[in-house]
DNA sequence: AGCGCCATCTAACAAATGTTAATGCCCGCC
DNA sequence: GGCGGGCATTAACATTTGTTAGATGGCGCT
């Protein structure tokens, strides 16, 4: 049940079977959200953090004139609110952009995993720092890149992240995201957002229908994206 | 000298004694850096991790094109490449805006209190994810907020940031910035950076001259800028 | 004092992006 | 099979943002 995040915490450094048992001794129960149902509510405290499964999720804050940006897509195998083990209150929320199976790990066993299991804990906090890695390539991306390099960038990142948790199909992935909803993780209105999609189309470098993305030419999307999955931290390495 | 450090961990949770001096052991030597260099460069593997005395530093990338986009700035008391300590590899440079004062903390050291200190260790890790829940804040400003509105944000964050770590006087501010340098934050060119300032002067909530900023109505700016301090974690409570 | 450099600021125009509105299509529901 | 709603797409137009270029002014250096 567990595999993604072994997967994805192994990507960076060997998980022992002691290690792996305590995650799991760290789970409590696990729930099914509907689409577009909160994860986690913003300004609550949790006392567990959520793991995803199997589905797509996504934080995001909205603003007062009822802008909504997303902040961060969440694949399986990821931690969505390990920050909330820390940080207490959640200054964001988290909402399920497919169907979600996730599982909740309770923060005092987290707290003891602190305790007790040091390089676990380093594991744990690396993938919060990913985390953050990804937060500033996204800043790169909306600053400093053109809209179609940015969707282009994205591409590329779920492609990787995806692939490590093995829910890529060949070349294609299934993005499960209304162009809307794509505008709101890009910072556009949804008429230029369709515009960019259509740009990256036009080039050839991708393929896109029915919520599934193939990608056609990987290297000119990367080459589009000046993407470096460097910051994915994706060798396996003593942490 | 640590003292920045301390009054930014002590701002979210307790201090003992015993862990100010478990820093200040991690410490080996301290340096200064001459405005425009790099503390910490792209690429590299740093065995050490910067702790800022004193200074205005930022990190950032560069684009092929030439595009420069800073993901975040770091003030006294601020680790700045305390991720490096886990994610072994940076991803970006960390250049100094100011003259910075900076002191090292070997790696070997802070693994040492991960297997040792366990609440210190959550501690550091919280100063990871205030960071990324800086970057957070300014992924929504970045693709949701009006330009001026990203700029107030900005100035509200630096001000309770560098309260924190007293380098406020009265409501002011040094800020060593140049306004192109400011554009690579917001990821804007110079002359609408230049149209932005202006724009925030204008509304008369604040002054902003020879590198200083004054607010002169905190409270509208905050409204401007729907400034939250929650995301920086101001409150003192077990972790 | 004079020079040159760098940062700020402005103007005029070009390009990117947002807004509003309309169309067509698919798909679930009655 | 018809109906209605959501989504993708496009058009026309408005607004924001970028580009290029130049003017101004401070400030260190000689």
């Amino acid at each position: 049940m567990l595999e993604s995040l072994y997967l994805n915490l192994a990507q960076h450094d060997a998980l022992s079977d002691a290690e792996k048992a305590l995650l799991a001794e760290a789970m409590t129960f696990e729930r099914h959200f509907a689409t577009g149902q909160d994860i986690v509510a913003s300004g609550t405290r949790p006392t567990y953090s959520t793991l995803i499964l199997d589905g797509l999720a996504a934080r995001y804050k909205v603003l007062e004139n009822g802008g909504r940006q997303f902040t961060s897509l969440q694949v399986p195998g990821d931690f969505v609110d390990l920050h909330a083990f820390l940080l207490k209150t959640m200054d964001h929320g988290i909402v399920a952009m497919s169907p979600c199976h996730v599982m909740f790990a309770d923060h005092s066993r987290l707290r003891a995993i602190t305790e007790e299991a040091p390089h676990l804990t380093r594991l744990l906090w690396l993938d919060t720092l990913v985390d953050g890695a990804i937060h500033r390539e996204w800043i790169v991306a909306m600053g400093r890149r053109s809209k179609t390099a940015h969707l282009a960038h994205l591409v590329c990142e779920l492609f990787v992240r995806l692939q490590v948790v093995q829910r890529t199909n060949g070349m294609s992935f299934h993005l499960p995201l209304s162009q809307a909803e794509l505008a709101d993780v890009l910072g556009l209105s949804v008429v230029h957002m369709n515009r960019v999609i259509g740009a990256l189309r036009k080039v050839g470098v991708v393929n896109w229908a029915n919520h599934t993305v193939t990608i056609l030419d990987w290297h000119r999307l990367q080459e589009i994206a000046e993407f470096d999955p460097t910051y994915l931290s994706l060798t396996r390495e003593p942490r």
